[in-house]
DNA sequence: CAATATACGGAATCCTCTCTCCGCTTGTCA
DNA sequence: TGACAAGCGGAGAGAGGATTCCGTATATTG
């Protein structure tokens, strides 16, 4: 099913492999404050290169977010598998929301990424996949206890936490919208009665 | 507090009044369909006239998005104003939110609108003020009726809808969210238990 | 029905990015 | 150390759109 991912991928010269990292991380902080606003010529003057740096390592803009979306994917994938340890079925799932919630909120450009379709998302979809598998035994393992309404699913979660992200990001200028309370009101919604 | 709106504002000629509803009716379908990327190009030809006209009538596209913008909040308004007839304070409350969702997801430019901060708000802001403070009383009625939880307050109403117009937006491509679920498990965390 | 202020149209202008190109620099390897 | 492929920088080509400008057309008025 999945070709070898590169064929000969000979390694890359050490300062090439320095500026990759250099660029991830500049990338990193430019869009999480600006979200996919950010653009590319900050990102290089934060890496110390120059532009024509930048695409080098990354094709286009979208890959690029694309490559931050996966991280963080991967992140909230992290945050699901540490859930299936948790004791306490309830806690093991609104936890694990509350705690990726957290993740969500640094993150400007993850925000913007989950609500427009202008990122490359390929590279993310297979830690996607396992995070929905993963969260899927959480909710299952809810369920089966009584703490989570029985007609809740895990495609729901992509949803709620869709609108949930939006709170985090828009309001009233000056006055954010407090999304930590939005986050208990859906809590509160698919807790079982 | 509020001068003379114009001092002498002597009537528009004919045709540029009839132009003027054109290209308002015009933008209310072209924003509505592709949100705020729609360009002034299209308004222009869609109203039958030349890009030059629609900036004769608004000064910029933010103003005509303004515009927009203050219609439907006023017909939220006249939604709200409506659940003060209804006996029932659930389902004053409740279906005046059902009423105006769908609203809201008729016109895609609200959408962006309510979640980023692209539009000239100053017009519609006369109407939100009484949009919140007509349906605060919607909500008082609800909590003293116990059908509403005591913690609830007008103020999660603009951040949990900003939410839910999210999810109408949203989506995996193809299969977009479904919002009147979001919408009920949003009623669901409101109504008191 | 002129005279004239209002409006109109839409090509041209401006701006804001993303992405390309190519001469120069620097690791790497024998 | 020398040869050379791998990388680099950054000016500028392009593209997409908002906004402007001005010559022309048309309501309105006396």
């Amino acid at each position: 099913m999945k070709p070898s991912a590169a064929p000969a991928e000979r390694p890359l010269r050490a300062d090439a492999r320095r500026n990759r990292e250099r660029i991830l991380a500049a990338a990193k902080t430019a869009f999480a404050e600006a979200g996919v606003h950010a653009q590319m010529e900050d990102v290089a003057r934060r890496a110390g290169v120059g532009v024509g740096t930048v695409y080098r390592h990354f094709p286009t803009k979208e890959a690029l977010i694309g490559e931050l979306l996966a991280e963080k994917f991967r992140l909230l994938l992290q945050g699901a598998r540490e859930a299936l340890d948790v004791e306490d079925p309830w806690e093991a799932f609104a936890g694990t929301l509350r705690r990726n919630a957290e993740l969500m909120a640094a993150d400007a450009a993850v925000q913007d990424a989950l609500m427009r379709v202008e990122a490359d998302w390929s590279h993310a979809e297979e830690a996607r996949q396992e995070l929905k598998a993963t969260f899927a035994i959480v909710i299952d393992r809810a369920k089966a206890a009584g703490v989570v309404r029985d007609d809740f699913t895990i495609d729901d979660v992509p949803m709620l936490m869709c609108g949930l992200c939006s709170t985090m990001a828009a309001g009233p200028p000056g006055e954010p919208f407090d999304w930590r309370r939005h986050l208990e009101f859906i809590l509160d919604a698919v807790r079982a009665r």
